[in-house]
RNA sequence: GGAGCGUUGGUCAAGGGGUUAAGACACCUCCCUUUCACGGAGGAAUCACGGGUUCGAUUCCCGUACGCUCUACCA
């Protein structure tokens, strides 16, 4: 039994994708590219109330700016379709009735208010939340407790009904977790859970096992919420296709945030992203920052991502995308969540800035200047300013502040920085220097020089001029050495700003 | 309440019966830099607790505590 790898992934379109969501991705992803294998996404869209416009594009859009596009979906087509689980209903009709055949399953015909009422009687101190299982089964409105009879009549006069589990009491269902090994659980304690419901869409727990199925999935990953409800889908694979079919599984860590588990929330709370990409709810309008567009590199957000719950066992920590394939590896993939770092995921950031050439920086920088209304007409004077500037930006849209004043001339001036020390010398320093501007050599080191030598002249430090130029330049105590900066944006340029900023002084 | 999963510095983590218990982020100090960074050199800081097993447990076993997830006609 040699079957090809072929793994999903298999999100629900109800809103963006967030980190948790893309490191699942991104491990199916590894994992399949690492044994030449599928890589599919399938839209989980049973529930047709929770159905956001948008939310699927999203969905694909992230996985395409992250590198994780798949090899099969509704957008890229395959030989396993449908794609989407509303367009295989008919299907898990047939299964589920397959089961109550076969004594796996029956119909119950509860009213939400008779669920509740049952709900609400058998709760206690004990029993916080009582459950529909074989406790309770025999005293509820179902096919097991009605004559066969009965449950035709109701059936033939359509009333609205569900499909129940039947699950077996004090058996133990076992499976092999790829991360966890041996995971146990006794039936008893699991609920009857509804594998259809009164619309006639399945569950999760029916569709993933009918889904996974059809679409010769031979590897089921996902998040380790679904741990407690795997013995459901066990016994599912056992009941419809035999459990030497079913694919093996492994189940994810959480990724928790500053405290207890990552929401969408803590983006605003915490001021950092918790999306790959911008997400506006078209419903609430409620927005959420992207990692994207926050200024992150699609190579250092996966990379940061794969390493939290995952490392090849060395001290390498810089991976691409091809590493990343190689070395990646299930079985050293962490069973316990790990907490999220918004400093280490920008260093992730900064190490892969440096790794990128001017040249690979180039139109990005460009086209997040046009996006700030700053127009690049030269390129190779951009390119000067990203290979002046590149060292100092974390995340790229740091090179907005960074390079700006290179084109524009700041349009404030923190001046509240130099005006205490300010005086009348200085100001004829400056009315001095910009005659000196005109010198043979136009570079930083001559710049510089001559910078220093009328300095000496009039008995100032240079160290307490600098400053002050640095401020008339760039507007602010940041930048590359002043001297580059006097350098690249030439004489007129020079001259203008520093007299524009001498009119405030006065 | 129950079930499952987990627990190495503040965070991510390597290791796996005998080690000075790696490394990275963050933090602190110094150097470089008369801006802010980058960079360089150092520093502080960790095996949740209690029992076993063992000559020896951070490592294996059992408990306890704590945390997380699930406990929907949501996924």
């Amino acid at each position: 039994m040699n079957k090809k790898v072929r793994v999903r992934f298999a999100p629900s379109p109800t809103g963006g994708l967030h980190l948790g969501g893309v490191r699942t991705v991104l491990y199916n992803y590894l994992f399949a590219k690492k044994n030449n294998g599928d890589f599919l996404v399938r839209i989980e869209d049973t529930d047709q109330s929770r159905y956001v416009q948008g939310a699927e594009e999203y969905i694909f859009d992230t996985l395409k700016w992250c590198g994780l596009s798949p090899d099969e979906s509704v957008q890229h087509g395959g030989n396993y379709g449908p794609y989407r689980q509303s367009e295989r209903k008919d299907t898990y009709r047939q299964y589920a009735e397959q089961l109550i055949k076969d004594g796996y399953a029956y119909y119950a015909f509860d009213t939400p208010a008779a669920l509740e009422k049952m709900r609400h009687d058998l709760k206690s101190e004990q029993n916080p939340s009582p459950q529909y299982d074989h406790t309770v089964r025999l005293q509820m409105h179902n096919s097991l407790t009605l004559s066969a009879e009965e449950t035709t009549k109701l059936l033939a006069d359509g009333v609205r009904h569900v499909i129940r589990i039947k699950m077996p009491v004090g058996e133990t269902v076992s499976f092999t977790d790829m991360i966890r090994g041996e995971v146990k659980f006794d039936t008893s304690i699991v609920d009857d859970k509804v594998l259809l419901k009164a619309d006639g869409m399945p569950t999760y727990h029916l569709a993933v096992v009918v889904d996974d199925y059809a679409m010769q999935i031979s590897h089921a990953f996902r998040g380790e919420e679904w741990l407690p409800s795997a013995p459901v889908h066990i016994l599912l694979w056992q009941y419809l296709f035999g459990l030497s079919n079913m694919p093996q599984w492994a189940h994810f860590p959480l990724i928790l945030g500053p405290s207890g588990k990552l929401s969408k929330r803590d983006g605003a709370k915490y001021g950092f992203p918790v999306f790959a990409m911008n997400w506006t709810d078209p419903t609430t309008n409620e927005r959420v920052e992207g990692f994207k567009e926050k200024g992150f590199l699609p190579e250092a957000f996966i990379n940061y991502l794969a390493l939290l719950g995952w490392n090849d066992g060395t001290e390498q920590e810089l991976f691409s995308k091809a590493e990343l394939i190689d070395k990646f590896s299930m079985e050293r993939v962490h069973s316990a969540g790990a907490k999220f770092d918004f400093e280490k995921a920008k260093w992730f950031n900064h190490e892969w800035l440096k790794r990128c050439t001017v040249a690979d920086l180039l139109p990005k920088v460009k086209q997040l200047l046009a996006e700030n209304n700053i127009l690049v007409l030269d390129d190779t004077l951009l390119a000067k300013v990203i290979a002046l500037v590149k060292d100092r930006c974390v995340l790229l849209t740091d090179f907005v502040q960074q390079s700006s004043f290179f084109f524009n001339a700041p349009e404030s001036l923190a001046l509240d920085a130099i005006k205490p020390k300010w005086n009348e010398e200085k100001h004829k320093f400056f009315v001095d220097y910009i005659e000196k501007l005109n010198l043979e050599n136009w570079d930083a080191t001559s710049l510089e020089d001559a910078f220093k030598a009328l300095a000496t002249e009039k008995n100032i430090k240079p160290g307490e001029l600098q400053l002050p130029l640095r401020i008339m330049l760039v507007g602010g105590k940041f930048g590359p050495p002043v001297f580059d900066i006097v350098a690249m944006i030439g004489k007129e340029d020079a001259a203008q700003r520093i007299k524009k900023a001498l009119l405030q002084f006065s």
